[in-house]
DNA sequence: CATGAATGAGGCTTCATTCAT
DNA sequence: GATGAATGAAGCCTCATTCAT
């Protein structure tokens, strides 16, 4: 039964990111969440003490997730500015796959503990570019900079790129130009941060 | 009387984003602002058909200004590199100041009407850059690019680099580093647009 | 002066009667009444203590003019059953023309002072066709019956039978069977008055 | 659980008809209902959707009732005459002693709804007069007329001469007259469709 | 442990009435 | 006398949370 437990906390997990990526944080009351997953809301109480916990949860189980498989490409041997636009791109593929997490990122504050949560992942995100930033910048592959601005300007450089396209009702954009719109984010990312010729 | 009212409207707008600012949307619920206002709830309604009417025009009205005051720098005489170097640094000076704006952007859809005015709004700051972005571009100064998304990806760069100082609590990173973070952020987006050196 | 206040005070009441007539007293909310009045809602205030005061009178002054019409009908010489005939055929057709005197007097108690008001006016027409009935009964056109309560019936026989065809969306029936349905109706109060024949 | 749940059901509906009954519509805003059942205002909505939805199934579970009665009363063999003097009296012996549906017939529209629904009840009984109207009107033991209006007058006739005694504070004309008042109306409706002596 | 009915605070909006101008 | 902005009490409805079964 401990597996029945486990799996129902799955459940309720799965649901509200479900429902948050259709329409965000509005889009889950309890009752809504109960409903999806199958169970009855006095039965998400047992897993956990409230609302915000349940979608700090979920956000950070999402973001690890995706820190995870940032990390691993970000680690990975080779060039910096390599790693930097696998990085990149891989995740904004991703987001534009499951829109999700995007909308989590830009959640309007909710709850305190639950935008606190959210400025905790963001900086997470950062702290991966920042890391490989710092690598770039000590071998002279990228410009001098400082390395957690800049880090933080590119997450929201892919996040604000994707997000236009990930508002409802630019399924077309998504679909044409999914390739091409990932490509031109990480040129992006890439340039900001490779030394300039001259100037 | 006339003036009493047209004074009041402003008010109720003071109100707003001053609410809107320190917890956004949700922390301005209409009986809020109408205490802030020093008015009955009644009385909001007299000038705004609905909350999100309201909403609407605190966002617009905001927005507006902004714009006005990218467009005139923007559009000055100078070298493109030059003008979106002030365009950046003036906005992100700006916003460092006054927090509101920043977090009226990243606020989540709490009604589709209000939503789609956001959605509306960064549009506008995308495109003052992305008209600077072309003629740069075609002038030889920047690199071969899409404007569109890559005026995004600077509107995005600068707000995510500025959540975080903006967020509460770290008052401490906006007195101290404000100069020399506008400074790198307007350094990350020139060099994002900049052609490069060899790669 | 005297003659622009009572110039107004009419003003109010016949677009109180214009707003009941379309929808009902919830239809004439005191602001709408001064809209359509072209006054400010303060200038109502000056004419009527309250809402109620101004209902009522409205009420009043429709069904004083219809007294007017019936007893003037009713009093005519010639034998009871013509006499009563031609008062409810030419209360049903003015029902038909204008429909919110029907609306008036089926309408739901808003206020405890509009509907004993609402009342007294039932019991005004049933009074009038009581006299009717009293001196047809005494002379022995019509059946012996309680007069007040045949008279009620008479009332409430054509309301009911008007208020379907008045209902939003008839129209249709006003236009064609107008003329026959008036009829329909006071041949059926005629009957319920007349002796029978053996039975 | 069940139990508790319908047995609240119950309560809710007869929560409404008490407060209906005493005072029209208006006597019963959601927190009136919900005291009077004995239960908070977000109880009521786990059991109708809506106010409207609430006060539909009220009137129309309070209509079915009385329909049914009529029905076997007028489906009942013998001659006409008699099966419709039973169906009147039967109506207005109960109608007497329940106020709430007589007030209910003659609500304002509150609702575009639940004025649907109301308009939808008052069709349904000159329905189950207009049949048997037609019986008699075939057979001959009533005179040639159009059965559906002379079914509106039959329920008109008897609901408004059953609403002033009513009315609050006839509860005098209710105690004693009622059996005469009964016996008055049955007689006014029945002479209204029989045939007449030679006019 | 699960269920889901119940709670009750809180949000938006309407509108009769007042009162400073 | 007229104006119309302001008031503030209701009204409807939602939803996080609790608790009896």
């Amino acid at each position: 039964m401990q597996e029945r437990l486990a799996g129902n906390r799955a459940r309720i997990i799965r649901a509200t990111r479900k429902l948050v990526a259709r329409g965000g944080f509005r889009a889950a009351p309890i009752a809504a969440v109960a409903a999806t997953a199958g169970l009855s809301t006095g039965a998400i109480y047992r897993h956990f003490p409230s609302k915000a916990h349940l979608f700090i949860e979920v956000l950070t189980a999402a973001v690890a997730h995706e820190i995870q498989i940032l990390q691993r490409i970000s680690g990975a041997p080779g060039p910096a500015r390599l790693r930097l636009r696998n990085a990149v791109e891989s995740f904004a593929r991703r987001a534009l796959e499951g829109r999700y997490l995007a909308y989590a990122f830009i959640a309007e504050p909710i709850d305190a503990e639950v935008d606190s949560a959210r400025i905790r992942c963001r900086s997470q995100f950062s702290e991966v570019f920042e890391l490989l930033l710092r690598e770039g910048i000590h071998s002279g592959e990228f410009a001098q900079q400082d390395a957690a601005v800049a880090a933080a300007c590119i997450v929201g450089a892919f996040i604000e790129a994707l997000v236009g396209p990930i508002a409802p009702g630019s399924e077309a954009l998504r679909a044409r130009g999914g390739q091409r719109l990932v490509a031109t984010i990480s040129g992006f990312c890439l340039r900001a941060v490779l030394p300039v010729e001259s100037a």
